[in-house]
DNA sequence: TTGTACGCGTTATCAG
DNA sequence: CTGATAACGCGTACAA
């Protein structure tokens, strides 16, 4: 059904039945009445494709992530879908997977659809080929990332500051007296690169190891990190103090550490990042990083929003993690 | 960028360029070479809204949940996603909170969109008010339901044997021993009612409480859980099984009775639903249904391709529960 | 092998 | 106040 069938019915033209279906004025009382009536009658929705076509806008939004499954990924397109429903969008998501064709694939979908903004969630789309296809099919689309950074004039960050972050943790760790620590994270992502990099440079002398966890095919990140726990442990038993890039991973170190007759954390003290379920659900529950992924989420939905309303908002911006000290430490 | 400007540049008419484009024969080997010369020139990609009103297909799915942010949800429009973009179709989410309103609105916009299949992911949406308005307004467009129902010809529904889940708890329960039982939930979803239905004849004589949780303003559904069973076990010290109808729920539980000092499971023995992470990080392990969330997920991508695909499917199916015993029975 | 002409459903401009 | 008419970008008969 179309507004032509509601003009003929209604004994008028299209263009009169667009101008009651937009509230625009011009059109006498009775016949608005009568073809809201024939509009209510037929439950009729305008076509957004046809409205897309001649408008030149679709009032879509993009959302990229790598796997939606990831907590605060869905909290991410959560809270940007919510607030642009609001403004009268829709928003297209988009499962990329890991890898740069999948990117690519996803970001020329988007620039099919005709998508008006696009927001990449994750760190992982902060790559080089990423550049270049927004470069090659976005044109200057403005596009805001959570939590990665890309140097165009059109891309926007917001950015969490995970490398103070895991910084401020080596020190709390030090000023608790540890000496011997370790860094243990799963996939090297742009994230944990800012954060073994944080780990570094806090730690110095105390950077007695830093492990890359090796996941045996689809082992799940909670058995790969008690594994590496606990051959990190046997083969240095000596360490006092383990940073874990995630707190699914802590979690899983406390219980291995647990299981291997350390005290915590009087023996050896553990941290972990995110602020998640994992962490509080944990006994002792963690000590960890709150690296503000609500806020994150948050900020780029409001920063989109200021965006396509045509103001001006900073290119990057950071938001400050904290520390939230439970029992670990 | 259209087929146009492609055209023009290569000296041929839109319609050439469309036949490329699309990998349709009669074109001049030369012809071709050089007007893919050209698209890959200019990254074109061709507006999906035009082709969607020329060949009346949107190749779009709507996707409507809750709320994303919850686990199965997430998981539900992964597979989903996941699969049709393999078809070649785009998902648009929405997220319809828990509001007949909200459930509105998502089912008018997905129709405005012209989306050719909708799935509805969550049992909130079996009301008569998404019956009413999916008969309104989506006429006879294919629509999957996931763990929900609603009897119409285009409607077809994966649904979770979640009562019969129950009911096996409490035979397990009763095995144990247990004579003083009890069903705690939070809300009163179509699934938690079936949930609740189970427990009730399974239970007999043992039932000896029900409780819906009140969820005091934004407070989490942990706390809850909480403060629930420990009003319960003030109010009736004697229970010695209790049946909750979330693992997250259960997991609170659990932590409540170590705190009021019952023996698990010897004095209590729980149980929760869903065989969720709340479970295997619940020390002790929790004993739970597990309602095959990811298979329903699973089940509903591929009935969803199938219909696409013109194939007949069936308008119910059931995928059954299991009970996963661990350390709280 | 290629081009012309039309239609998809809508909005916008202009004339009446 | 209302109705033609042209566009939006593309696919497709049909004609050349």
């Amino acid at each position: 059904v179309t507004i032509y069938d509601i003009a003929q019915e209604a004994g008028v033209s299209a263009s009169t039945v667009s101008r009651v279906l937009n509230q625009k004025p011009g059109v006498k009382p009775e016949t608005r009445k009568k073809i809201e009536k024939l509009l209510e009658k037929h439950h009729f929705e305008p076509n957004a494709s046809a409205q897309g076509l001649v408008s030149q806008s679709s009032r879509l939004i993009g959302i990229m992530v790598s796997d939606i499954r990831t907590q605060h990924h869905a909290e991410g397109a959560y809270f940007i879908e919510q607030q642009l429903q609001e403004q009268g969008y829709s928003c297209l998501i988009v499962n990329s997977g890991f890898s740069e064709q999948g990117r690519e694939n996803g970001l020329r979908l988007l620039a099919s659809r005709r998508v008006e903004a696009i927001v990449l969630i994750g760190s992982t789309f902060q790559t080089e080929g990423v550049r270049r296809n927004i470069e090659r099919y976005l044109g200057d689309l403005p596009i805001v990332m959570e939590n990665g950074c890309i140097d165009l004039p059109n891309v926007y960050s917001v950015l969490a500051d995970e490398r103070n972050g895991v910084a401020a943790c080596v020190q709390l760790l030090l000023k608790r007296g540890k000496r011997k620590l370790a860094y243990l994270s799963l996939e090297n992502t742009p994230s944990n690169a800012l954060k073994l990099e944080g780990y570094r440079t806090a730690a110095g002398d105390a950077n007695a190891a830093e492990v890359e966890i090796a996941r045996q095919d689809e082992e799940e990140a909670w058995d790969a990190g008690y594994r590496a726990t606990q051959a990190l442990m046997r083969r240095q038993p000596e360490l006092d103090g383990l940073i874990f890039a995630t707190d699914q991973l802590a979690n899983a170190g406390v219980r291995c550490l647990q299981d291997l007759g350390y005290a915590i954390p009087q023996q050896v003290a553990v941290i972990g990042v995110d602020n998640s379920v994992y962490a509080t659900l944990s006994r002792p529950q963690l000590t960890c990083v709150d690296n503000k992924m609500r806020e994150l989420s948050l900020t780029c939905a409001d920063h989109l929003i200021r965006i396509l309303q045509g103001k001006k908002v900073a290119h990057r911006m950071m938001i400050l993690s904290d520390i939230v000290e439970r029992d670990t430490t």
